[in-house]
DNA sequence: CCAGGGATCCCCT
DNA sequence: GGGGATCCCTGGC
């Protein structure tokens, strides 16, 4: 329900614009490569590689909308939708759809109002804008 | 607003 | 191989 583009080189606030390192590797993988990361000595970040092998470009996945059960708000803000789906590196560098992965993924509804704004949290490139969330969605927080 | 908490990476021995 | 800055966040004040 909410995402941010990751433009990898062209990008200062992409993890692979300062290159190849043992934890980016999955970015530089093919598209479907999970990326998960962990900040702030607490929190973890999903993210997917989109670009061609070698180039680094993903998406950053910040809100989900479960179909049943928990409420909305466990699945709002990229740390907390990784613990309510377990995610954590060790899933980094699988792929979405080899055998060993918890993930995947299927076809779901369209977005409804897909908006445009800066994206969260960074320092770096913070004018651009690469996120895109959907506002009708209640996972999503009127944040911007 | 602010700090927690730990992996990572840079840069210096 | 070690010290220190940084970090795509969150919850609590």
């Amino acid at each position: 329900m909410e995402t941010e583009a990751y433009l990898g080189f062209e990008d200062p606030a992409a993890h692979a614009y300062r290159g190849r390192t043992r934890r980016t590797e999955p970015l530089f993988g093919p598209p479907g490569r999970i990326y998960v990361y962990f900040i702030y000595g607490m929190h973890h970040c999903l993210n997917l590689a989109v670009d061609r092998p070698g180039v680094p470009g993903c998406v950053l996945i910040r809100a989900v909308e479960p179909l049943a059960g928990p409420p909305a708000a466990s699945g709002r803000g990229p740390g907390k939708l990784c613990r309510l789906l377990r995610l954590d590196t060790r899933d980094s560098g699988r792929h979405l759809f080899a055998p060993d992965t918890r993930l995947t993924l299927r076809e779901g509804r369209p977005p409804r109002h897909v908006e445009v704004t800066t994206r969260v949290g960074i320092r770096h490139a913070v004018e651009r804008p690469l996120r895109f969330f959907d506002a009708d969605s209640p996972a999503v927080s009127a944040r911007r």
